[in-house]
DNA sequence: ACGCAAACTGTTAGCGCTAACATATTCAGC
DNA sequence: GCTGAATATGTTAGCGCTAACAGTTTGCGT
């Protein structure tokens, strides 16, 4: 930067500004230091500005995973937005591990970003602490609770299960079951869903947990699970539409129709639930709207504007579809 | 950092020591400060430390988008790998768009990554310029090419046409499409996959290139599209699973047998190509490998090793299922 | 007891930039 | 021309850490 002052005739404040709030500086100096810049290959060093201005323009995201997962949509419409404002996002997956989480939060905050967005509303005690000792704003995503950090953008995981644990008992079905991985917000659609199901005369529920993460192959082999134990079952409720596709693969492989000898219900509505056939029932969640609305959080709380509304409930839709 | 030394009674330096290189410090020492900075909360800020060092500890990886991609695979074996390593990974999305890929870059550079992951192998000239300025480890994946910025780790896109070309012609069928997005890579395996149709007695081509990005309503308005230009298409070739998915759903809506009336092949190996019915017929290039020798060879390289083969050609392998 | 290397700890001087304030310069209004 | 505000640029002093080197202490062989 030193460089470029020189060549442009002017000191390293006025390069500085001329780079960051082109506005503050005459049009004729800021096309010296232009020239001079392009002239010399000049790139500024952001690790340096953020060291003496205190913001890195950077936000950490922290989602379980990326891969074929619902997550991919939520960081994408969040990078996007935070983009279009001038911070870039900074990754973590933690593959539904908590103490991946704690390292990884830990380490966002080493590189002092301006803000967190992060998946679900559990955390480890030491990683609430520091994210509420960090001092900066942080986005709770894919859930709801009364308790949250600063700020959530999600919707009830309990109100959803209970509302598919209605749809499916509302066309008749009875022998029931549930099929998730073991993270928390399953958890949750799964109380939901199970305490829906309890009241209702004559339900049964049978559930399978899967270790965490979610995949076709898993779907397929919970199915397989559950019929074992329920060789009636009348409808099946997937934590996820990976899941469920998969449970319908399943289906096709052993001569069951859906949803005549069996319904199958998804969770998010991923692009392929209307794809497959026959299309699949789903909870709708609006997966991108949820990474869209944090970014406009983020950034409204970044530029100073007081949140009216810190917990932003983006509630959710019931797809009916041909499987269930 | 102050703080914590004045409370462990020792310098600053002791205590950057004691958390970075324990070893060098002595266990008493190394006691007192770790309870200083427990005591404290201490969080040491990366950034300075970057400034000071030089070294960021992370590396930008830039592909064309992660939701619902073959991408998600790559970039989370590269994150992994680079996070047992001590590195973290910095994430662009291009939506396939050299604009974003060029300030993508200029952005990461701008923050002193240690390295570079980058989709493909064409960029634009100041790009290429930028990342051979910067003098630091590049890798160009998802292809190979003679004139690699520094290294590669991919494998021969025409080579993959023109070898699901010869497989398709081996199985007889003659009338063939192509579906693809407009990427640099689809291009090249449209180039083999023609060139090899071309060749072939009796063979004709059709192609449909859609905008870019992949999804499953492209690959069934791209077979739509297809089949009206030739309605007695025996094949179609997908550059990508997703539009392969697509196709087949296609199919099934109109009562097209596959692979009887039509065989349809796709690329990549998704999960989801062993998963559906029929199964479908890919080619398997590896892309979480992809992720994971990218991160070796990064990792190798910040270490100072020398490479002995900067150009890691990872194959691929046509997986004949049912579908073709 | 002595010298010397190894192990440990401290001091100095930045890394490359920007906040905050200080100083020039311009320009309208009279 | 003169004043005062607005505009444009410069100066100073760090941001929080680490490289490089300079001490200091310890342990060991003789």
């Amino acid at each position: 930067m030193a460089a470029v002052a020189r060549l442009a005739g002017v000191s390293m404040m006025t390069v500085s500004r001329a780079i960051r709030e082109p506005a503050k500086v005459a049009a004729a100096t800021r096309v010296r230091v232009a020239a001079a810049i392009r002239r010399l290959g000049y790139v500024p060093n952001l690790t340096a500005g953020s060291l003496a201005s205190s913001r890195s323009r950077i936000i950490g995201a922290i989602v379980p995973t990326i891969d074929n997962s619902i997550f991919a949509e939520t960081v994408r419409g969040l990078t996007e937005r935070l983009a279009a404002g001038g911070y870039q996002v900074l990754l973590g997956q933690t593959g539904y591990d908590e103490g991946a989480e704690e390292a990884l939060v830990a380490a966002f905050l080493g590189r002092r970003v301006d803000g967190m967005v992060i998946t679900g509303v559990n955390h480890s005690a030491l990683t609430r602490q520091r994210l509420i000792q960090a001092a900066i704003p942080v986005i709770e995503t894919w859930d709801l609770t009364p308790h949250p950090i600063d700020m959530v953008v999600g919707f009830s995981n309990r109100d959803a299960g209970r509302a598919m644990a209605r749809y499916l008992l509302g066309k008749g079905y009875r022998r029931i079951g549930f099929v998730g991985g073991g993270d928390d917000r399953t958890r949750s659609r799964l109380a939901g869903f199970a305490a829906a199901i309890r009241r209702a005369r004559g339900a049964s529920l049978s559930e399978v947990l899967l270790p965490a993460g979610t995949s076709f192959q898993g779907g397929r082999q919970a199915l397989a699970q559950l019929l074992a134990g329920e060789p009636n079952l009348q409808a099946v409720f997937c934590s996820n539409d990976a899941l469920a596709v998969g449970a319908l693969m399943e289906c096709r492989r052993r001569g069951i129709e859906v949803p005549r000898d069996l319904a199958i219900a998804g969770f998010a509505d991923l692009d392929i639930a209307a794809e497959v056939t026959p299309t699949l029932t789903s909870v709708h969640v609006g997966a991108r709207r949820i990474g869209e609305e944090s970014a406009r959080l983020m950034l409204a709380r970044l530029t100073g504007q007081a949140i009216a509304m810190p917990l932003l409930d983006m509630s959710f839709t019931i797809m009916a579809r041909e499987s269930a």
